[in-house]
DNA sequence: TTATAGCCCATAAAAACCCATTGTATCCCC
DNA sequence: GGGGATACAATGGGTTTTTATGGGCTATAA
């Protein structure tokens, strides 16, 4: 898999009163470059305490990976449970929202609640995909890299002096 | 990894009001010789008190060998969170910016803090990537070799006088 | 109705773009 | 080789465009 157009920079926006939020205009041009639709899928990351969101074009991309592997290993027993887990939750567990002319996507309740957003969302790009954080919560989390703990303070800081 | 085009030499030019500066030509000519995007990605070093700067080619083909590494050690538990991690810097601890035509970027503000850069940048091609300093700080620093540190005074002087 | 999703409009700040100047290196012709 | 003409680099300044964000309006569904 060698995507040429990565998630790169971070970026640190509001959820208003109605749950919009902007994606910033560095991370939709990916999206747009990549597939062309102007949508993001959005799930809870494995790992953290946090949302993680790509285009569709990699969703499926990513599915068909799925498939390839299954291929492979079809002789375990157990390859074909963890399949039909994953699969559950690359494509049940995610939710597709579309973003408007003005670059916002209405952030669904169900992952506001998952990634435990309020009204502050940080954008981190990571490559193949990017992720939406509470900045309280990257702050307090013990596995993220104190270099990019200070990221998050500057945009904290930046948001707070303009 | 073996690439063809290298950065090399040294030029100090300077930060306008506006946060503006020129990309040194013969730099640039290296960015568009290997991927033909007329864009740069900025990160802070991870040694020096400076900037680390490269084409946005170089930062897919670091993404790729994570790759690669990953998937030959997905058995250990560690081994996720230390990649989830080196992602995570490698990109957004990262900002891509354009340059415009006539060869100037926007010092994003966040890295133009980060490399303590001030009114001038003075650019070392290091062969894969290059660097940026504030001047002052490179001439302070005891681990830089005493004949760089001629080269930028050089550089300072050649600016006072014309 | 009563929320709610999807629109459209408005605005302030920031970024991108265009044009102009100047100095320097390069070329070319005599 | 000298001397101008030429091309390009770095930089200043103004103007237009894009972004992020707030607010209201309307069709739709529960």
């Amino acid at each position: 898999m060698a995507l040429e157009h990565l998630f790169q920079g971070s970026a640190l926006n509001a959820v208003d009163g109605k749950g919009r939020v902007s994606i910033p205009a560095f991370l939709r041009s990916v999206v747009e470059r990549r597939g062309g639709a102007r949508t993001i899928v959005l799930a809870k990351h494995e790992a953290f305490p946090c949302l993680s969101a790509y285009d569709p074009a990699y969703a499926a991309l990513k599915h068909a990976k799925l498939e390839r592997l299954l291929e492979k290993e079809e002789t375990s027993p157990d390859a074909a449970l963890e399949y039909q887990q994953r699969n559950l939750m690359a494509f049940a567990a995610t939710e597709e929202v579309p973003y408007d002319s003005s670059g916002r996507i209405l952030m669904p309740p169900m992952m506001r609640r998952k990634g435990e957003i309020a009204d502050l969302a940080l954008f981190l790009g990571t490559g193949e995909t990017f992720q939406i954080w509470n900045p309280d919560l990257l702050l307090k989390d013990p596995r993220i890299p104190e270099d990019l703990k200070d990221i998050a303070r500057f945009r904290i800081e930046e948001r707070r002096t303009s």
